[in-house]
DNA sequence: TAAAATTAAATTGTGTACAATATAAATAAT
DNA sequence: ATTATTTATATTGTACACAATTTAATTTTA
């Protein structure tokens, strides 16, 4: 394999890393108002979609494991944005719901998309074309992991 | 602006963060012989092609602060892989070196980028074009955090 | 040159990520 | 039916990431 080639992989994995971190940065400024970090907001996106998800499915959807998300969840908690119960039928799971503030939240959290795609400054063609290729990207790494 | 686009936004925004996710899972196997993590690694690299870097240069060049630099180089110290030195020119920076070990991992470390690049499962023409996106990307989004 | 401003690291505190393990409930197997 | 296995969360420990503040050294400025 061509040097350059290792070496434009090297560059792609860590403006990958560096990328993720700005929209990251970018969300903290737009969220700020909401006081909700990324993470909380993406779990906000599938909650205000359908409200009432077991901690398992809202991993499932986000590649999250419970080492991540039982904590998120108790802080989201705390700050009066979701309840947590056991299952009455499968006392196992945890049935996150969304609270009257965090229902709320959808209404103030409406611009941001649109704020956000200001931002990031692409045309609709390049949006696509790097969701295709991050998708196949994802297909690949993502059943990698999950065939271990 | 039309509700898909702001979908594809959201999505793109997901598919970054779990791409960064997926790649550093990748790199966690691969380093994991080496005792290092990415972000170590990405030090390393910078030392392996100029030995003698400043905590301050580092952050240039990785985008990240002392907040996270000085723990991690010292985590990197105590690891045997790196000396931290105080300058002598300018008492308030703190100068970066390679150990033999850190040095010697450099050999170690040479079949990680191939290893890699098979893992991701792309042409060339997409890993350039990829590279090309994600370079106007970081553009825009790095020159809006610089320019606060 | 003495005070003010700037700079480079370090520190403190909060919030992810994730491996590894523990716990309790549900299901499968004997 | 009892035991074994699997499943869903929770917990523990390590390592980033970053905002905000602190400290000490260097420059600038009055």
């Amino acid at each position: 394999m061509s040097n350059d080639l290792l070496k434009l992989e090297n560059q792609i994995c860590f403006k990958i890393y560096s990328a993720e971190r700005e929209i990251t940065r970018l969300y903290r400024d737009l969220l700020q108002e909401l006081n909700v970090t990324y993470p909380q907001y993406l779990v906000l996106l599938l909650l205000w979609e359908k409200d009432s998800l077991s901690v398992k499915e809202l991993g499932k959807r986000l590649f999250l494991d419970s080492g991540t998300l039982t904590p998120m969840l108790k802080r989201m908690e705390s700050n009066g944005l979701v309840e947590r119960k056991r299952s009455v039928e499968d006392e196992r799971s945890v049935i996150i719901t969304l609270t009257e503030k965090g229902e709320a939240l959808k209404e103030k959290a409406a611009c941001i998309p649109n704020q956000l795609t200001q931002n990031m400054a692409m045309t609709k063609e390049e949006l696509i074309h790097l969701s295709h290729t991050l998708t196949s990207m994802l297909d690949v790494l993502q059943n990698q992991s999950n065939s271990e």
